[in-house]
DNA sequence: ATAAACCGTGTATCATAGTACACGGTCAAG
DNA sequence: CTTGACCGTGTACTATGATACACGGTTTAT
C-alpha cells in the first residue's frame, strides 16, 4: 500500500498542507519520491500521522511533539523518557484546571452581584471590574 | 490628571504599542490630542484599561471584550446583557474544565501503563498512540 | 541652542497551526 | 491529443495579542 500525498492525507484525516506543513517542521521525515517527484507514503506514516494527531489532543503542542518523536524514533531509554514526558503534561493540565476553577469561581462570584430584577439597577459587575 | 501616551501605558501596567493596538481594535476610543498630535488620557481611561485587563484575565478574548464594551458604553439594558456574557463565559470555563479533566486522565491511563522497570521494556504509551 | 527624551505613522515581526493560491509540470481517460 | 485531475515549489494569508522598528516631528532640560 503506496500512497501519493491526496490520498494519503484523506487516510490520516487531514488536509494535505497539513501533510507538507507537518514535513517542513520535521515531524514527518522527507517521504521517497515518485520520478517526477512525487511524494509517496506508507502505511506505517499513516500510523506515524495518527500518534501525532492523538497525542496532540492530549495538549501537547507540535513543539513539544517534535520532541517526543526524537524519543520515538530513538530506541534508548525511550520508556523513560516517555513516562517523564506524559507526566510532565499531566501537571500542565492539572495546573491548567486549577486555573480554569478559579476563573469560573470568580465568575460565578460576578453572577452572584446582579440584582434580581436587571432591568433596573446600575451594574455591579461593570461597578467591580472597574 | 491628563497623560501622554508613556505615561498613560505605565499607569495601566501595559506597553505603550498595547494601548495604540488598542485603539487600533477600537477597544478605546479616539483620544484627544495635543496640537502637536500628541494622544491624550484621562484617569477615566485608565479605569476603562483596567477593566479591559482584569476581564481579559477571567478568559474573554478581546473582540468578547469588544462586544462587551459596546454594553458598558450603553446604558440601557447593560445589566441583563452583562449578566449573559458573564453566564455564556462560565460555561465556556465549564466545558474547558471538563475537557481537560479528560484529558488529563487520558495522560493518568497512559502512565498506569507503564512498566516499573522502565529500562527494560517497550513503551506502552507509544504503542497505546500508534 | 542643542541633545535627549518623547511622540506620531506605518509597516514588520513573533508564536501557533495551519490554509490558500499562483504558476508550472505530470499523468490518465476519452 | 487535449482536458482535467493531480503534484511540485514558493509565497502569502488567517486569527490572536501583542511587540518592535524605521523615519521624522516635538518637547524638555541643560
Amino acid at each position: 500500500m503506496i500512497y501519493r500525498i491526496s490520498k494519503f492525507a484523506d487516510k490520516c484525516g487531514v488536509n494535505k498542507e497539513t501533510i507538507r506543513y507537518y514535513e517542513r517542521k520535521n515531524l514527518l521525515q522527507e517521504p521517497h519520491r515518485t520520478e517526477a517527484g512525487y511524494r509517496i507514503y506508507s502505511y506505517d506514516d499513516v500510523k506515524r500521522v495518527g500518534f501525532i494527531k492523538r497525542i496532540q489532543e492530549l495538549g501537547f503542542s507540535l513543539s513539544e511533539i517534535y520532541k517526543l518523536l526524537g524519543v520515538v524514533d530513538k530506541d534508548e531509554v525511550r520508556c523513560q523518557d516517555m513516562f517523564e514526558f506524559v507526566s510532565k503534561k499531566q501537571k500542565e493540565v492539572q495546573k491548567q484546571i486549577e486555573d480554569l476553577k478559579r476563573i469560573e469561581s470568580m465568575l460565578d462570584d460576578l453572577k452572584q452581584r446582579c440584582p434580581d430584577e436587571k432591568q433596573l439597577h446600575s451594574c455591579p459587575i461593570i461597578e467591580t471590574l472597574t
